[in-house]
DNA sequence: AATTAACCATAATATTTTGTTATTATGTTT
DNA sequence: AAACATAATAACAAAATATTATGGTTAATT
């Protein structure tokens, strides 16, 4: 590494062209100076300075050296001014959440950033675990996610709840029906990435007598495109789980049925962050944000 | 100045985000390693580190030093890759000298930058004085001047020389007439930066009876700008001298004329640079350039 | 030309800074 | 609960850095 003292010296010595006159504005002696160029002129190998008399000439290698350093300079005096603001209209912010969620936040987050050109902003879809992996790894500061965390190092608040419905391909639409999860098993069920989990919980509720857990489920497919996971469906293909709001981006809903459940399961959504990790302000828009919407 | 030894433990910290292996991979022990993060936060007056347990999250602090450390290390390694190196193809490239000269020479400059976008160039018109003011101060790295310098820090070397033209108004001509110092001083001289230099070096040599020095000069007018230097001579308001080259450069060629002298005076080209003072071998094209342009 | 003053380099020494060892406190795992 | 791992602190050792003293050049002055 090199010595930024050694370094400051050297650039002083450059601005003043004087051995003597660098130390007095330094506030050391003149043999410090000397020192200090030596020890550069050692660590990078090369002269620094063209001597001549009394006089000096900065050789190639010093030049390259000077305006490095004035490069270093302003990275120095922009971090101490910056160390210690919080400015909430610039920088990045980076949200994970389901696809579904993506879809619906984004078109908001980004008429925020069109008032404020400064902020740079990252939305990435993907599944609970990988969101809870990209928090804990720090790829991502904010995440939303359907399951409680058992890690002590994230925090979580709940943002709102939304039902989860299981969804028939409209061909087998019979008024009234009581479905059974033997009907459905035939049926055979549309996999995606969240799909055990919505399984578990709305199967658990529903059918509690025949459902015996994930292994005994007839999986007909798997997606992991939020667009698709229904295509299947419409198509007739088998049943799927969704949250609502997901059912709802789908285009062709006539080729759809929901099916009214007896116990009605909400799915939760929690925004979740690392615990010990203060986000900057620019996030608090955006929390407050996806409260008021998801509320 | 911020300590690069302990901003390098910080960054390493962050990367490895354990205190002992960082220790470890900098060949230094874990109480080093403490040491130099507390001084970090003395020295940046903030805490850098949110420690839960033993365990700890960057503050903002923390994540804006990161990201500078990050920049200044590729300065740095950028800086001690190339502080040795003499691309010929790129860089800066300054040049000094008269306006005629700089009007003549550029387009060969440009279009080798063209070949080379890499490089950039800059060519200043100036009169000798401010050339080789502009080369003590490291301004310009090359200059073009007319005059034998005195000073032992600058070097010269011999590029061309150029005839000095006594111009007069196309209306003065008179077939083989024998102009004198008095004939002159009543038509009046038109003065410009290097005027008055030239004026003594032919006036010396052609009228040595009557010439008396500039301050007998019946000095009509001056004017800095090459192209208007011979409009008030084709207007018929006085005469000048001019460096051959220079006078070609005007438009209306049949408005002049052109005295034959008795004793011609070639003024001399001297390429000019700082003695100490390597140039970088992106000049040598230059030099080479100049002097085949120049004989 | 001789003298003086200004300047930079070197060597020896003093001082400050930095790093290490030993130890303690606090979590974490078995 | 015991053993282990980790980070912080304190005291000390080592290393880096700065200063004083001095000498050799170069430039300025007399």
């Amino acid at each position: 590494m090199i010595n930024q003292k050694y370094l400051n010296t050297f650039m002083k010595l450059v601005e003043t062209q004087h051995f003597t006159q660098t130390a007095e504005q330094l506030f050391m002696t003149q043999p410090g100076v000397t020192q200090h160029i030596q020890k550069l002129e050692k660590y990078f190998n090369t002269l620094l300075l063209q001597r001549y008399g009394k006089q000096f000439e900065l050789t190639l290698a010093g030049e390259k050296l000077y305006q490095t350093g004035l490069k270093m300079r302003l990275l120095e005096e922009q971090l101490s001014e910056q160390i210690n603001h919080d400015d909430p209209t610039q920088g990045h912010c980076s949200f994970a959440c389901s696809g579904p969620l993506a879809n619906f936040l984004y078109p908001h987050f980004i008429s925020y950033q069109s008032l404020h050109p400064q902020l740079s902003i990252s939305v990435e879809a993907a599944p609970n675990k990988n969101i809870i992996n990209d928090l804990l790894t720090n790829k991502v500061d904010l995440g939303i996610v359907t399951v409680e965390v058992i890690q002590e190092q994230l925090k979580q608040t709940l943002l709102a709840t939304e039902e989860l419905q299981l969804i028939l391909p409209a061909s087998f639409a019979q008024e009234a029906k009581k479905w059974s999860f033997v009907d459905l098993n035939n049926i055979g069920f549309i996999n995606h990435p969240d799909g055990l989990h919505f399984i578990e919980k709305v199967f658990t509720a529903n059918f509690k007598a025949d459902y015996k857990g994930v292994n005994s489920l007839n999986v007909k497919g798997y997606v992991n495109q939020l667009q698709q996971i229904l295509l299947p469906v419409a198509k007739g293909l088998g049943f799927t789980i969704l949250p609502k709001r997901a059912v709802l981006q789908f285009k062709q809903q006539d080729q759809l049925t929901v099916v009214s459940l007896e116990h009605v399961i909400e799915e939760t959504l929690y925004l979740t962050q690392k615990r010990y990790r203060q986000l900057p302000t620019r996030y608090d828009w955006f929390e407050s944000k996806m409260k008021m919407l998801l509320s």
